[in-house]
DNA sequence: CTGTTAGCGCGTTCAA
DNA sequence: TTGAACGCGCTAACAG
């Protein structure tokens, strides 16, 4: 450490700007940390200070005496599907404004061992608290043991009865309304197309749509299941192609019901009219909804919305004033996908 | 602190440890930076005794007297295309995988002033080393300077004239293959359906198309200028659909020809085939790039492969070995989109 | 192979 | 309103 002490460059830390601005370094931490109890003039000769020497805070010796890292956790998942990396962003930004820094881990899977492997890397940093983001039953089950954990946990899309903190939409609401307006159309052999059963949003979506077919006296079909993917869309998406009964298909997200499009369409059933002629919902409004051919009839989600709203929920917890759930209402946005059926001949 | 001085439970430190295990908390440190001179039965008293503690090592301190923060940071941007997320969330996971944690801030513009303030933010924490994922003209200045930010920096798709560390896919050779297979089906008239040009991929792309043309003894017409959205690629598609001499698109990216897709569909203009028909290639091989209608013939990057290769290059440039750029090779891959032009009777 | 000592840079006492 | 002393939990350097 000779070429130090002989000169090389060093960080500026405190007592560097205590010494330039004559005061100590107690002094220096008092304006870093805006304390009021000082002289105008004092102040100004210590902020000129910071200013000529470049001097920063140090991050790791603030957290070592206050036991505080400034630093939340989340835990987002390796696929890029437009909701949960919207909201993983959203969080980012929002995390960031509220004074954090945000650490980041995705899960190429969303088994067991991950997620404990994701927190540990978490704890291990010192995060003040975790927002989990992909709520597949695994997800729920590990975010149950947060006592464990020993910082709060907002779980996103989360079961309000398995978990302390959650926030989401309202999927269940959005099922509905994607399947009523399908119904006021005057269809009734109406499919859904869902998603991976393990997922909160997956099972709220099926929930919706069965509770809009009775509701209407509507007997619900079968339903298909698929990965969230394009690709699942279009597979199960040609199955569905060969039933001529039906005329009307809720799709559980958009990448879904794209897929389903080209697989209608590859099956000579228009989109969505003609005689023989399916009207689509989709779920999400992905930016690329409204450019699809036909434009998608979707339910909009406010990813943002629930990204503040994570952050907002974790402030409150980490203050020790914890907020209730509150779920953000997801919205129609209807398009050229969506018809009244065709009055078939037998 | 009476509570806490009473027995309220804390965190046990490495004290804790020592005292369990009847050594001394350098033993303690030693095991945990796993050293191998220790003696096995030391080794595992202490290994015994942190576990029956559930000890794990403070970050902060171990921060403060290594100087090392053990993290480095990724700057991306608030819009969630699929290639810069891919990027971005490959890098989070090679960057853990690498032993560091990853603290992520996105932008919600690339705005010089967006961008100093994110490399502060970072730098506050004091991250170790920075990757900047959108290399637009601002963000590439402000990377210019970065040996006044005392980190290295990589910069994902810079420009290797202006950044020092940088990694990326070859565009201009994936926008010439793109274009080469344009040409090759016979079609002479290709519009370039670009994207911002203030976006180094964007140039690129531009770049390619122009040199393969050339190449080819044709004059590359004018080229329209999108902003990477469905949107932009549809509202641009539409006049492009009017002018009936066009018989093939190259869009810089896959959202902007799915836009175009739709403005084709729309003016009557099929795709690729048909009296009136244009061929459609676009760049990325987004997952739903296979779903469009028709499938979409598209330049595919290994956005995963950038991301290993981002955190690559950064160890070796933390290590002090920094390694010279090297370009990911994009790869075509023809679908149905693109045919033959069809003789057209005038 | 193991223990002792001395900081890392900062905030929290207290006293002045 | 300001300063001095102390310690946060850990690793580095040395001694044994």
């Amino acid at each position: 450490m000779i070429e130090a002490a002989a000169g090389a460059r060093r960080v500026p830390v405190m007592a560097d700007v205590a010494r330039l601005a004559g005061v100590s370094h107690q002094t220096v931490s008092r304006v870093v940390n805006g304390q009021d109890n000082l002289r105008p003039a004092t102040r100004a000769k210590v902020e000129e200070a910071i200013r000529q020497l470049g001097y920063r805070p140090n991050t790791a010796a603030r957290a070592l005496v206050t036991r505080r890292s400034a630093t939340i956790g989340v835990i987002g998942s390796k696929s890029g599907y437009w909701g949960p990396s919207t909201v993983h962003r959203t969080i980012q930004a929002a995390g960031r404004e509220a004074g954090y820094f945000v650490s980041s881990v995705n899960l190429q899977s969303l088994t067991r061992e991950e997620l404990v492997d994701a927190v540990e890397h978490l704890r291990n940093q010192g995060v003040e608290g975790i927002v989990l983001i992909s709520a597949t039953d695994e997800a729920l089950e590990v975010a149950r043991a947060q006592e464990q954990w020993g910082v709060p946990v907002v779980v996103v899309e989360g079961d309000p009865a398995r978990t302390h903190w959650t926030v989401g939409v309202d999927q269940v609401a959005g099922a509905e309304a994607g399947t009523r307006h399908l119904v006021e159309l005057g269809h009734s052999d109406i499919v859904h197309l869902a998603g991976p059963q393990e997922w909160t949003e997956g099972r709220a979506r099926l929930q919706g749509w069965r509770n809009a077919m009775y509701a209407a006296g509507l007997r619900p079909s079968e339903h298909v299941t698929g990965d969230w993917s394009a690709a699942s869309g279009f597979e199960l998406g040609r199955r569905i192609a060969e039933r001529e009964d039906v005329t009307a298909v809720f799709a559980a997200n958009d990448q879904m019901a794209l897929g389903l499009l080209r697989a209608l369409s590859e099956a000579g059933r228009g989109v969505p009219g003609g005689e023989r002629g399916v009207s689509v919902v989709g779920f999400d409004d992905i930016p690329e909804a409204a450019y699809l051919i036909p434009p998608l009839t979707t339910v909009r989600q406010d990813f943002e919305a629930v990204g503040r709203r994570a952050i907002e929920i974790l402030r409150a917890a980490l203050a020790g004033t914890p907020e209730p759930a509150r779920l953000v209402e997801p919205e129609l946005v209807v398009r050229a996908s969506t018809a009244p059926p065709v009055e078939r001949n037998p």
